[in-house]
DNA sequence: TGTATTGTGTTATATCATAACATGTCAAGG
DNA sequence: CCTTGACATGTTATGATATAACACAATACA
């Protein structure tokens, strides 16, 4: 149900980079959002519910084209709209998180958690991680308040290297 | 140079959204802009000049084919590229920033000034404002460093609404 | 002046996203 | 039951954004 070995969350534990909630993964999650969305009245149904299996299961953030070639081959809708419908639809409510810096988008890893979601991307393996937002939505809310701006939503992304990348590369700096 | 008519952060002073320093407008962070990038070695050269001049001039989000658009009429090149390559040279040295909710690009409006931009965009009249963004650059710093992840680049943007939309919206709801 | 570096412009193509419309599904009310 | 309205899915077609790859020009500097 959950590989260590695919999941970059997990390959690294002891740098406990993406320590998402293992015990949420994939069929976890779904059902939470099943009962989520009944009662917010909404249908998963078939497309958005494979859809947000494959999120899952892929574990990083992907191109909405890569999850549409995955539908297609599974028998459903072989357009764009296919895809972007369904994606947009997890988003909304909480399921998924659309990474703007990579046109991508990825499962959220604790949904119904009240979040300001915050996102860590490694510039070298463009693994994604889904931080803690809560501070920085926080800062972004008080700041925006002094101009007397409503927030509603909010993109928060950093661009960097993760741990494992910031070993491999960190130290060939001015050596070669 | 400048004028307050065609200038969203100055079409509502009461307000204060937008708040930038009028003193720093247009010609003054071209100035400063030769300036420092004199002092690291780089060029402005007439086509990054013009294209920093168009978003300052424009003093709002711009896409970057309405930027080439203006370009292409003035005697630059007529292809993406060209844009792109202002645009992204700009941005590399903190003359303007990319707003990814968008697809666009802004002038800085305070230049040289170490700060990690956050963005607040108003989701019904399109208006672009920067916000002092230190102290969510900073919460997202931390954020980080528990994951053990080096963050180099942030993007930090909040849809919602300014000031004025939101006098003309708020009010309204549930009215009809 | 020669030579390396950087910048500009081009063609061509890749990638991402949405508008508009037809068809299908399903539940609630007649 | 069957109609109707809301929602969902699928299609075609197109729009919008972005980059690769290469030729040539300008500049810097030895």
């Amino acid at each position: 149900m959950h590989d260590p070995l695919t999941c970059p969350g997990c390959a690294q534990p002891d740098l406990a980079f993406a320590p998402h909630d293992h015990t949420r993964c994939a069929d976890d999650v779904l059902a939470l959002a099943e009962t989520q969305l009944a009662q917010g009245g909404q249908r998963l149904t078939p497309v958005r519910r494979r859809t947000l299996q494959i999120l899952l299961e892929a574990h990083r953030a992907m191109g909405a084209y890569d999850v549409l070639e995955r539908l297609a081959a599974e028998g459903f809708g072989h357009q764009p709209p296919v895809a972007y419908r369904a994606l947009e639809f997890l988003e909304e409510h909480g399921l998924a998180h659309r990474i703007r810096r990579l046109n991508a988008f990825t499962a959220c890893m604790h949904p119904g958690e009240l979040h300001a979601p915050a996102f860590l991307i490694c510039r070298v393996c463009n693994v994604v991680a889904e931080a803690p937002g809560v501070a920085v939505g926080l800062a972004l809310g008080q700041a925006a308040k002094k101009l007397g701006f409503t927030v509603e939503r909010t993109t928060v992304e950093a661009l960097g290297l993760c741990p494992a990348c910031a070993l491999a590369e960190g130290p060939m700096r001015g050596v070669a």
